[in-house]
DNA sequence: TTAACTAACGGGACCACAGAAAATT
DNA sequence: GAAATTTTCTGTGGTCCCGTTAGTT
């Protein structure tokens, strides 16, 4: 039924491999030590036989490409990425590149795949990614991060995700380390946005997709929204993250300073529940929005490039299936708008509008928002009061 | 079973203006 | 080189329009 090219390393093909044993299915994992992609059956099959080969380290096949092995795990999209595909993907627009990706380590040993059990184990207690150092060491995280992570990614219901998230650990953790491929792996593929992406600008390194909270500082203008600072319970957690940005010339945030620097991305958290909207201060944006900002006159425009080609490795009922997967998650879905700039939505709301559109404002409008709105600004909480 | 029609839905465009950033003087 | 000024661009919300999809006949 799916056209799959045979897996060849040559990567001419735009196909998914097929395992190396059994020729006829597609590949989930690569076996390094076998240097050899397998189905899950072929998998299970080798990797059982005996002692030594269950201890060969595997990774899952990227689900993008299909070709390469995975590299990243992605939350957000709850899709195993190798470092190309995660590159691509994450750099599309400014949301995915907040998804927060945590690398991938092999498969423990005697582990099996299960198509039945979900991708993700968020709380590393089981399945999916293993982010232990040796094969099969969990990391326990808290559960604090998941609703972190929920709340960071605004593409995902947050409830729902977090609730799948953590029903899948109740439903599949502590069984036998089981892995999972499929399912709802691929919910979030994002046919159409897609061909969206640019040039991509996101490390694909790992530990710069680390999460930054906010420096505590004093807004101007636009800022005006006051900062929950998310400072991490988890000592080890922070020990971890930490030693992540020593390797990698970081430095690392500690709330009690007042700055903060960084080259990473901007998986940023900002906690602030203003009106039933998320709200980024301006500032902080400013300093974590870089990567977006206008570019200067003469210069290139790293992400005005030519879009990320979708991969044309699925077979059309393959395409066909995700794509209906993608229109029914993508009805379930809840947007939650950030505001980033607060002064801006103030005075949107205060601005008239005629069928909608905003309308110029007559001078008598003007004369009394001069006299009002201070108050006005103030009422609303946003503290600013506006240079009319 | 297929075609035609209707309702519902979703996404983008539009508007004015404050303010940030870049460019110019 | 520094400061001041000008120009350019972004983001904000409510409504309308149009294309797509689902349901019905």
């Amino acid at each position: 039924m799916l056209k799959r090219e045979s897996g060849s390393s040559s990567g001419d093909s735009t196909w998914a491999r097929v395992c190396d044993t059994c020729r006829s299915a597609a590949c989930t994992v690569y076996c390094r030590a076998d240097s050899a992609y397998l189905c899950s059956g072929c998998d299970a099959q080798i990797h059982a036989a005996n002692q030594v080969a269950s201890r060969h380290e595997r990774v899952w096949v990227c689900q993008g490409c299909e070709r390469s092995p995975a590299a990243f795990f992605c939350k957000a999209d709850a899709a195993s990425l190798c470092a190309e595909c995660d590159s691509d993907i994450h750099s599309a627009n400014p949301l995915a590149h907040r998804h927060q990706r945590i690398p991938i380590l092999p498969i423990p040993s005697g582990a099996h795949y299960d198509p039945n059990r979900s991708l993700y184990d968020p709380a590393g207690k089981g399945n999916g990614v293993f982010l232990g150092q040796d094969a099969g060491e969990t990391v326990e995280e808290d559960d604090d991060e998941d609703e972190d992570e929920a709340t960071s990614w605004l593409l995902l219901n947050p409830a729902k995700h977090s609730n799948s998230s953590s029903s899948n650990i109740n439903s599949t953790t502590n069984q036998n380390n089981g892995f999972v491929f499929g399912g709802e792996a691929d919910e979030y593929l994002d046919l159409i946005e897609y061909n969206s992406g640019t040039e991509n600008h996101c490390s694909s390194d790992p530990y710069n997709q680390q999460q930054y909270t906010v420096p505590r500082k004093s807004y101007a203008g636009d800022s005006v929204v006051p900062v929950q600072f998310a400072e991490s319970k988890d000592s080890l957690q922070q020990n971890q993250h930490q030693q992540h940005n020593f390797h990698l010339g970081l430095d690392y945030y500690e709330p009690s300073k007042a700055t903060i620097s960084y080259n990473g991305s901007l998986c940023h958290r900002v906690s602030v529940s203003s009106m039933d909207v998320g709200i980024v201060p301006e500032s902080a944006l400013s300093d974590i929005s870089i990567s977006h900002s206008r570019p200067p006159k003469g210069t290139i425009d790293l992400f005005s490039g030519p879009p990320a080609q979708m991969p044309t490795q699925l077979s059309p009922m393959d395409r066909e299936a995700r794509v209906l997967r993608y229109r029914e998650k993508k009805k379930t879905r809840k947007f939650e708008k950030t505001i980033r700039y607060a002064s801006r939505k103030a005075y949107a709301e205060m601005r008239p509008r005629i069928k909608g559109r905003f309308a110029k404002r007559t001078d008598v409008e003007i004369e009394v928002d001069q006299m009002f709105s201070p108050t006005i600004m103030t009422e609303n909480g946003y503290g600013i009061v506006p240079s009319f």
